[in-house]
DNA sequence: ACGCTGAATGTTACCGATAACGTGAACGAT
DNA sequence: ATCGTTCACGTTATCGGTAACATTCAGCGT
């Protein structure tokens, strides 16, 4: 029944020459004759034969596959980086095998890790978000393989190849722009404290409210999980905290919601009572009411960033030459909307 | 520089035994003494030696992977999708490639399909929505082909695997609710009108305005996109068209989010203006303003269930069996919030 | 003592491609 | 006429595994 598939042989029998001619075609190869090369190719064409990558990537040493490991699908930024990533890889002439995981459990990534150097991945790339406590852990393992690796969004770092936002910057857009709307008092909600992403944000904020000689700050921080109800639940607590914020810079967008809901239900106005900033600008974020002003990422550049360092370590290393470590920043920009507003007449 | 990687020979000799040893203990053969298994086991240990999965799968003759083709990933119910098939693959054992397409182009798609056959995937999971006129050129292609293909939601068939979302239960779920509620004039803002999707959701929403005795429904639907924007100028359009309406069933949460916005411009109170229910749930829908009510589909399983049929395929292919078509179907279900209530006493 | 059986292991062939090298014909230079 | 080149193609070895078959040796029945 099942027809075995057909093979270089069969072409090249076909076609009445040797199979390594039929490899010349397949590469491209100058040295096979314009009649026997459109010969082969016709034959190739009506037996639809396709070549078999296992053989050829066993005889060329070569897997052309990259691994990408990411972390869950459901956050906005994750997808939006993997579909970077993806039209990278493409674009070069790359294929890509992908593993997820929804939380750090090293022994899952250990096994994971097996199974791409075991199908000879050339590149691995690290699409996970850095949680501090696990860079010890990492870096031993990955010290130990000698695949090359780039990170997506790694803390600090000087012996890496990472693709990072500059989120600390982000951080600082954020607040200078409530700072320039009139704001004073501003607090903020940020990511869980080992995540290098939201301390980042959180040293953004911190730098231009000190900046402004507010001193003690402390208790104008409120620690969110990234989930719309923590946001919720955070400006609740903030509000306990400091009852005399006037504005928030919130991590990510998903918390900044649940700020809004929280606001409401306090009944505050925002922005006349409150001013709030977010921070990624998921889609939705346009819509959302009123509409959120916050930091926009360019996380397709931020995945495609990664595959072209990737692919210049691959060549490095075939070429058998040593590169060096190398951070690309990607800046993220305020995106003005009306939740951040204390000029007049903008309302509508 | 390159040291070369370790093979199995340089296992069998480092161990003082034969290659085929060393496979015997790589694969868990019984015939190996206890004695020489540890000990080889010790050799691959030591050496950090792990198989080379394309000799294994040349020899083999298999490749145990399954090829995915998805539809973006910032769409929710495309990632959720691609996170259950991923979990399953990895469950049942088996790698995934991904490709992403972002909108339906023939000649990609055949590059794609050369691609994932010449790299000998066992299966190909095809997560691409169904747009009706892409129907014929793919059931072609597909056929031609003896790789087994399982479809996510995939229109109207019968002689398909498939996996699908019960859609036109949704819809009657979304509209026999409203009318529960006591809306009485319920119009619809669909999806595109090529999508099987959205046509299903439609015809749901169809059965049970035309049961509950309306004759001419055509003025009460408007079609979008999906995106926020759609679902504003939606909103204002199915008003131009039908103001009576007291009521929107609207095809996805996105559209809803834009037609809440819409509704404030025109000054309605939801839902006691107008009642409000969407599709999907996406993780932000609680706590939009007011929280949506809406129809919950399980992507994550819809996936799952996609890599079970495929491997059921597989396997029966190999056996030399033949599986008849089937069909999964998965029941959405209602999750009710605060968009479209009509009793009294449940504000807040 | 002899052949048989089965456990444990080794040998050989092959999977389907490519690399490296070999060969014959045509052609020009000397 | 001889030789070196170049072109177009063929042969052979090899990539790193596994399947199929072969071998060795201990234990056992007769």
């Amino acid at each position: 029944m099942t027809k075995d598939r057909i093979t270089i042989k069969d072409v090249a029998r076909a076609a009445g020459v040797s199979t390594q001619t039929v490899s010349r075609v397949l590469n491209n190869r100058s040295d096979v004759s314009a009649e026997t090369r459109t010969r082969v190719q016709e034959v190739i064409a009506s037996l639809g034969y396709s070549p078999n990558v296992f053989a050829r990537n066993l005889s060329r040493g070569r897997s052309n596959i990259i691994g990408v490991i990411g972390y869950g699908l459901v956050y906005f930024g994750s997808s939006s980086v993997l579909t970077g990533i993806e039209r990278k890889i493409n674009e070069l002439g790359f294929s890509l095998t992908l593993s997820l995981i929804d939380r750090f459990d090293p022994a899952r990534v250990e096994n994971i890790l097996y199974d791409l150097l075991s199908r000879r991945v050339e590149g691995i790339i690290w699409a996970v978000p850095a949680i501090i406590q696990n860079f010890d852990w990492l870096a031993e393992k990955f010290s130990k393989i000698q695949t090359p690796v780039v990170y997506i969004n790694k803390g600090p770092t000087d012996s890496d190849f990472v693709s990072a936002l500059d989120n600390r910057l982000g951080g600082r857009l954020a607040t200078e722009y409530l700072m320039e709307q009139g704001y004073r008092r501003i607090g903020i909600i940020t990511g869980p404290s080992d995540w290098w992403e939201a301390k980042e944000r959180l040293a953004g904020w911190r730098e231009v409210v000190t900046a402004a000689g507010y001193l003690n700050v402390d208790n104008l921080i409120v620690e969110g999980d990234w989930s719309p109800p923590s946001g919720d639940v955070g400006l609740h607590a903030l509000f306990d905290q400091a009852p005399e914020i006037d504005a928030v810079f919130i991590s990510n967008d998903q918390m900044a919601l649940g700020a809004l809901q929280a606001a409401r239900r306090l009944g505050l106005k925002i922005p006349e009572d409150l001013g709030i900033v977010g921070f990624d600008d998921v889609p939705e974020a346009a819509y959302f009411y009123p509409s959120l002003t916050t930091i926009r990422q360019d996380a397709i550049q931020l995945g495609a960033t990664a595959v072209d360092q990737i692919s210049a370590m691959i060549q490095a290393q075939q070429a058998g030459e040593a590169l060096d470590p190398d951070i690309s920043w990607s800046r993220p920009r305020l995106i003005v909307r009306k939740s951040a507003v204390r000029e007049q007449g903008v309302n509508e």
